[in-house]
DNA sequence: CTGGGGAGGGGGCCC
DNA sequence: TGGGCCCCCTCCCCA
């Protein structure tokens, strides 16, 4: 008994789950292109994959060998079994770049299928890159990279030269499987419609943006995951352009990078436990309710997404979800409901329903996360800034998710609404008493929540002669004075490129982002549990010295942290 | 099962 | 622009 379309069926599904994000659990950085993938499927098409996905979920591949439009072709392929060769280049030039990409990341059958090729377009496979390496130098170049920072199988490296590549090659079974029928000569960005023709996605800021000049990128070196003995992939990332981006794809901000080594910042144990994956295997010490977390963190930051974010489908590249009510459809801070409808509508834009089956599933997840997701959950009113399709709105915007608030115009992506913002002057998106009245009360709610500082903890106003129109606080500097004032305005100038989530502040989304890459810059060097912020270490070590700075005046309990002090000092104050 | 404590993580905001 | 701190949510463990 046997399903004859099973294994095309299931091929399919997974491929609509790649376009989607959903149950990606790995991302692949080219250049400034992110793609987001399954491990699974990744590790069962190659053995270089298999060894990168083992320990890293956040994969950099080298630039030199591969480019984000060919990284998408090869992806392609894995997910279909077909190539979809892009027209921006001769097919002989794709098939070289090609040819070197999947040498080059062991998928032998598109590698010959390549070779395959390029004979009888009797050419001579040849790196599809203009590079300054000709290609047996620069895999060379690359190898010697590999020796000290792939995993075991690494080995297995296929390192093609212009000898080999006429010889037949012994996986060339898909060779037979695949006919020219399957080889899709045509536009890819058609396909996809979002493209850039060879130019650079103006999707967001540059990746390459201040990073290291050689040895991997910066965030490959903040990578928890990526010590030097788990990043094979350390990819110079700066000059090359990128050409396309698919469905599952989408460009890195600007993560600062440079500055301090993080092991500098919080020395790392050094060799030999550098040789080993020290990051999924923290050393086992202290009690046993250490070692319980530790066997947790790995889990929670698995492939540094987030099971929300994972689940979330995808839209021109952009990681789509409403995870604090951007998108939804039933106004502030609506939960599940609204998700539920904005995947639906997702799955209906994609795809036509095709896949009912999926926003079960994914509303079952949001239900859980939902429930516990942070702010966005706690009642709308931390999102009420935000820009996002409000119910009032959208009958008027129809397609164009992301509305400016002040001027009521709709656009179809965070990053034109956000070009759009920058058009505002600040005084016009300043919430003036008169126009944001029905902001007041979300505003006053939140206050009446978060108990916010009152303008009478502020110094004098000698001290702070910069005074904020709308709340009265007063600051020391206008920068600040400025910087508080954009939590006054109604838009969020900086969005997140992975999930479209929007920020009052810059190095706020860059922190955020690095949740979603998984960096974990700041490592204990007790544990080897690592953070992504500084400050989360501080307190981390107290766990390890045993320090409790936070008394309870009434109880004399003693806390490291300020936050359990406080939840504690409630447990007296309430009624229970 | 429940409440309290410990601790990880995220966002806001000020410096 | 990043660091530091605050606040919140959440999960886990344990009594």
């Amino acid at each position: 008994m046997e399903l004859p379309n099973h294994a095309k069926q299931l091929l399919l599904q997974l491929n609509q789950q790649r376009a989607k994000g959903f149950l990606c659990d790995v991302i692949i950085v080219v250049e400034n292109a992110l793609f987001r993938a399954h491990k699974n499927i990744l590790a069962a098409s190659s053995i270089y994959f298999k060894s990168l996905v083992l320990h890293d979920n956040l994969i950099n591949l080298d630039t030199e060998m591969v480019n984000p439009s060919v990284f998408r072709q090869v992806l392609d392929f894995i997910y279909t079994g077909k190539l979809l060769c892009s027209s921006e280049q001769s097919n002989e030039q794709n098939y070289s770049a090609l040819l070197t990409a999947a040498s080059y990341l062991q998928l032998h059958d598109l590698a010959a299928l390549c070779r395959r090729k390029l004979k009888r377009s009797g050419s001579k496979p040849l790196p599809g890159k203009p590079s300054t390496l000709g290609l047996h130098g620069r895999v060379r170049h690359n190898n010697q990279r590999l020796s000290s920072s792939t995993p075991a199988t690494s080995h297995n490296h296929y390192i093609p030269t212009p000898s080999d590549a006429d010889q037949p090659q012994p996986d060339e079974g898909l060779r037979d499987k695949l006919s020219d029928d399957e080889m899709f000569i045509g536009s890819s960005a058609g396909k996809n419609g979002n493209l850039s023709s060879g130019g650079e996605p103006d999707l967001g800021l540059d990746l390459s943006k201040k990073s290291p000049p050689s040895i991997g990128t910066g965030m490959d070196a903040l990578s928890p995951h990526s010590n030097s003995q788990e990043s094979p992939q350390s990819a110079s990332v700066s000059t090359t352009n990128s050409a396309s981006l698919d469905d599952s794809t989408t460009t890195l901000p600007s993560l600062d990078t440079t500055g301090p080594e993080p092991m500098e910042l919080t020395p790392t144990p050094r060799a030999p436990e550098d040789s080993q994956p020290k990051t999924n295997s923290p050393p086992p010490r202290k009690s046993t309710r250490q070692v319980a977390r530790k066997k947790e963190w790995p889990k929670r930051e698995a492939s540094g997404l987030k099971a929300e974010d994972r689940e979330r489908p995808l839209l021109n590249g952009v990681i789509m979800g409403p995870k604090e009510g951007r998108c939804s459809s039933g106004g502030y801070g609506s939960s599940f409901t609204s998700d539920q409808s904005f995947q639906c509508k997702e799955e209906e834009d994609e795809d036509g329903g095709e896949n009912g089956h999926e926003p079960s599933e994914e509303s079952g997840q949001s239900d859980g996360e939902n429930r516990g997701k942070g702010r966005g959950g706690e009642s709308g009113h931390q999102s009420a800034n935000y820009v996002y399709r409000q119910q009032g709105f959208e009958p008027a915007f129809g397609d164009n998710l992301y509305v400016c608030i002040p001027c009521g115009k709709g656009f179809p992506s965070s990053e034109q609404l956000n070009a759009h913002v920058e058009t505002h002057t600040e005084d016009e998106l300043y919430i003036k008493e008169e126009v944001g009245a029905f902001v007041k009360e979300e505003e006053e709610e939140a206050e009446d929540l978060s108990a916010p500082v009152a303008p009478t903890t502020f110094g004098s106003s000698e001290l702070r002669p910069f005074k904020c129109t709308v709340c009265s606080k007063s600051y020391k500097d206008p920068a600040t004075l400025r910087q508080h004032e954009k939590s006054h305005w109604l838009t969020r100038p900086f969005p997140c490129n992975i999930c479209g989530k929007m920020f009052t502040q810059r190095g706020t989304m860059t922190r955020h982002m690095r949740s979603h890459l998984g960096l974990k810059p700041f490592a204990c060097e007790e544990c080897g549990m690592r953070f992504t912020r500084q400050y989360r270490l501080t307190e981390h070590m107290r766990v390890h010295s045993g320090e409790k700075p936070y008394e309870c005046q009434l109880c004399g309990g003693k806390f490291t942290q300020q936050r359990n002090l406080i939840s504690h000092l409630r447990m007296h104050t309430s009624p229970s």
